[in-house]
DNA sequence: CAAACGATTTCC
DNA sequence: GAAATCGTTTGT
């Protein structure tokens, strides 16, 4: 069974496909072959009529990907020194992204890379900036399909790769208990108030604890 | 052309 | 609580 997520499943709203990524696997290939893998645990959406989204004013160089086609890579420079790594979703004319802002890196992953010297391996992509750092993902990617062989692609959900590295959470998950928290979006100055952030109830790598769920 | 800003992170 | 840091966007 073909575990790589199709580019047609991302053509849906960015409220659709955000709660659908938590779980699944963003792989990062270098251009030397090697393999970056982390469960994505954390994400948030972007779309049509959010004055949060950077396409909500009109079409510029920066956001043009996003009013193309979905299943692509949107990455953006942010406070000029980090990167933000969004997947492009709905139809043609219709802007919108997820933005994926925690993964939970697999062993062999942490193996592969230079952790900082105090970070916790379970915190080292806990956030947008740190992700894209752990994942060396930056505005060379920007535009890029999201399909096996290029330079990133997304894996569905519970693929027996992913059972040996996650926590508990996975299990859940595959359970169907899994918690998934919905709340507000992180970091904004608009749009505050949007339920649009997902992420997985008691996972550590998620970038911010103290946000609960939205009453009612 | 100048100025303000930002979907962040880290350190004081 | 505040600085670091720079491409994009917006205003004059």
């Amino acid at each position: 069974m073909e575990r790589v997520i199709p580019t047609e499943w991302f053509d849906r709203s960015a409220v659709s496909v955000a709660p659908d990524l938590i779980g699944c696997t963003l792989v990062r290939q270098l251009p030397d072959g090697t393999q970056l893998r982390g469960l994505i645990v954390e994400t948030e959406a972007y779309q049509e009529g959010d004055p949060a989204c950077h396409a909500y004013r009109k079409q510029t160089k920066r956001n043009q990907i996003m009013f193309g086609a979905p299943g692509y890579v949107y990455v953006y420079l942010i406070y000029g020194m980090y990167h933000c790594v969004n997947v492009v979703t709905d139809r043609i004319g219709a802007p919108s992204a997820v933005l994926i802002r925690a993964l939970e890196l697999s062993p062999a992953t942490l193996d592969t890379i230079s952790l900082k010297p105090k970070e916790k391996p379970i915190r080292a992509a806990a956030g947008p900036g740190k992700l894209c750092l752990a994942m060396q993902i930056n505005l060379d990617l920007y535009g890029t399909k999201l399909e096996l062989g290029q330079a990133m692609w997304i894996e569905h959900r519970a693929s027996l790769f992913q059972r040996g590295f996650a926590n508990d959470w996975q299990a859940k998950l595959d359970l169907g208990t899994i918690e998934l928290i919905q709340t507000t979006r992180i970091g904004l100055t608009q749009g505050v108030d949007l339920p649009w952030r997902w992420y997985v109830k008691g996972c550590k790598a998620v970038s911010v604890f103290e946000k609960l769920p939205i009453e009612n």
